[in-house]
RNA sequence: GGCCCCGUCGUCUAGUCAGGCCUAGGACACCGGACUUUCGAUCCGGUAACAGGGGUUCAAAUCCCCUCGGGGUCACCA
């Protein structure tokens, strides 16, 4: 009864969400996992829709879905889009198989008609709890006669259609992760697979488009597990064979082994290596135009888009969470960990999501980046954020562009180019960090210093970072002063930061005039 | 609570199936040093783990047993 698909079947396996809104981050992680095996084996990636709770607005609960996906360049060869000779890819549409597959089952006896109310069941669970017992229902509706179940069927009665479990047996899957687990059917209560209105339940629903859609390696988050073995009940009352499972750790939230949920955000705003990530989300969104972490938060997919990372370190972070090539790479491309992808390289506990070593990912797969593509990431950002215009002229962008390589790797995400913003914004509205203000400018002395080094400034040529480098050297000698007492203030007064690229760099991006008018206004605000 | 899964540095992991090459390797983070006008980057160096207890064995992170700990799941959600 259970035939087992040949290993040398066309590789098969799919990814089913619920058009929930949003693409979880630990949910995409499952899907890359399916779509590497796939890939890896030359087979095929499916995406099928599971949408049995019958959305209102669909395209508004898949489109940020498909997005990520098409953000991190995973494609799929059936699904929603592009159909496929296994459609329909909606389970909304798919009623037809389930019903068919379901009279199958009423008519070998493998599942009946029940009758019990709602009320009914909640006491048994309660009487069983009570007792301490393993609850399992009571199967009245067995006793009655076709009769009778015809007549209340006619007769409209509510009801609910159940898988009858076999008891007494045992049950197994060889996992290719978990290895082989059992469970006693005897504790296992007959799951309802239909609901009054002819509504497939999960576990039924997933195993009948699974069969049909001739998925051979259904690759899931362990979550799942306990699923399994009614679900391999059901594969085989219908005479199907079973796919080889494949049960992942799930990703956990960071520095914990909790399953990352988003229903526990607010636990998260308060976890010391998630936190920074709300914070990133608090203040950059507002700045471009979008809802805050309340809205965009680290847990959907959405987040790294739109903060700024690249889909290469998303995926790299992505394929080490739980899978490993060996016991030292860990920069991987998409098409490295295609070519490496092994199931039986898959970690059997659960990962925790690191920002940290996402950054590092990020770090690392920006610098591989040519400078235009570096600068046209950032770009959306200047404009979104009012810095620049829509229409950028080439003085512009070349101006942006040597802002941009002077900053080189400091910009780690790409909205990070707003921690820059006095670049961009004019002379008397940008701001000063207040705390550096305050040490550098304010410091007794500096502003004297800061006046007789505008003048030099003033007169200094050309305008270019060799010749103001040994001004600045000059002045100091001069002066009798360390370079550290003059040159911190004069970063301070026309940056507004205490930190960035080379502080002659920075004089000769800004360019004599606007030194001197940030020169002027620090100035003018230390009295 | 029942069932099931998991347990190697702070974190992600290599090593476990086929015991010795493990005085446990790598990466991120952290600490220190070098470089530097700041920050960042880079380079060098460092701290840091086999959950505990029993066995088996010449030899155990690896095999067996027990304990402890963590987690998942127990729906007319998926």
């Amino acid at each position: 009864m259970t035939a087992s698909i040949e290993s040398n079947d066309t590789v098969r396996t799919r990814f089913a969400p619920s058009p929930t809104g949003y693409m979880h981050i630990g949910g995409m992680r499952t899907a890359l996992f399916n779509w590497l095996w796939a890939r890896h084996n030359s087979g095929k990636f499916i995406l099928r829709i599971d949408d049995t709770d019958r959305q209102r607005n669909l395209d508004e609960a898949l489109g940020p879905i498909l997005g990520a996906f098409r953000w991190l360049g995973l494609d799929w060869d059936e699904g929603p889009e592009i159909g496929g000779p296994h459609g329909p890819y909606f389970q909304s549409q798919r009623g037809e198989l389930y019903q068919q597959a379901l009279q199958k089952l009423l008519e070998a006896g493998k599942a009946y008609y029940c009758f019990d109310t709602p009320e009914q069941i909640q006491a048994d669970r309660a009487e069983a709890e009570q007792e301490k017992k393993n609850y399992l229902n009571i199967r009245r509706s067995l006793d009655l006669s076709a009769g009778d179940i015809e007549e209340r069927l006619a007769r409209g009665d509510a009801h609910v259609v159940r898988f009858l479990v076999p008891r007494g047996e045992t049950i197994a899957v060889d996992d290719a992760v978990r290895g082989h687990v059992e469970w006693d059917t005897g504790l296992i209560s007959d799951p309802v697979i239909c609901r009054g209105d002819g509504s497939p339940l999960y576990n039924f629903a997933t195993v009948i488009d699974d069969a049909d859609m001739q998925i051979t390696h259904v690759i899931r988050a362990e979550e799942h597990l306990s699923n399994t073995p009614i679900q391999l009940l059901i594969y085989n009352a219908l005479a199907q064979p079973q796919p080889q499972f494949v049960h992942l750790p799930y990703v956990a939230a960071p520095a914990s082994k909790e399953k990352l949920s988003k229903r526990k955000l607010d636990k998260y705003r308060k976890n010391q290596q998630f936190r920074k990530m709300f914070e990133a989300a608090d203040r950059v969104f507002p700045q471009i135009g979008l809802a805050s972490s309340e809205g965009l938060d680290p847990v959907m997919v959405e987040y790294y888009e739109r903060i700024g990372y690249l889909p290469a370190a998303v995926l790299n972070a992505l394929a080490r969470l739980g899978w490993s090539l060996d016991d030292k790479t860990e920069i991987m491309s998409l098409d490295e960990v295609v070519e490496n992808f092994s199931l039986d390289r898959i970690v059997k506990s659960p990962a925790g999501l690191d920002p940290e070593k996402l950054v590092s990912f990020q770090t690392h797969w920006a610098g591989e980046l040519p400078p235009e593509e570096t600068l046209d990431r950032i770009l959306p950002y200047l404009q979104k954020a009012g810095l620049i215009g829509e229409e950028i002229s080439s003085d512009d962008r070349s101006y942006i562009e040597q802002v941009v390589a002077a900053l080189g790797d400091r910009i780690k995400v790409f909205s990070d180019i707003l921690d820059y913003a006095s670049f961009f914004q004019s002379d008397d509205e940008f701001a000063y960090d207040e705390k550096a203000f305050k040490k550098r400018v304010q410091k007794e002395g500096a502003a004297e210093l800061l006046a007789k080094f505008k003048e030099q400034l003033a007169t200094v040529e050309p305008f270019e970072v060799d010749q103001l480098d040994k001004l600045m050297h000059d002045f100091v000698e001069a002066e009798g002063i360390k370079i550290g007492d003059i040159i911190h203030a004069v970063r301070v007064a026309v940056t507004g930061s205490p930190a960035g690229p080379g502080m002659f760099d920075c004089l000769h991006l800004l360019g004599r005039e606007r030194c001197l008018a940030r020169i002027d206004r620090a100035l003018s605000s230390t009295h």
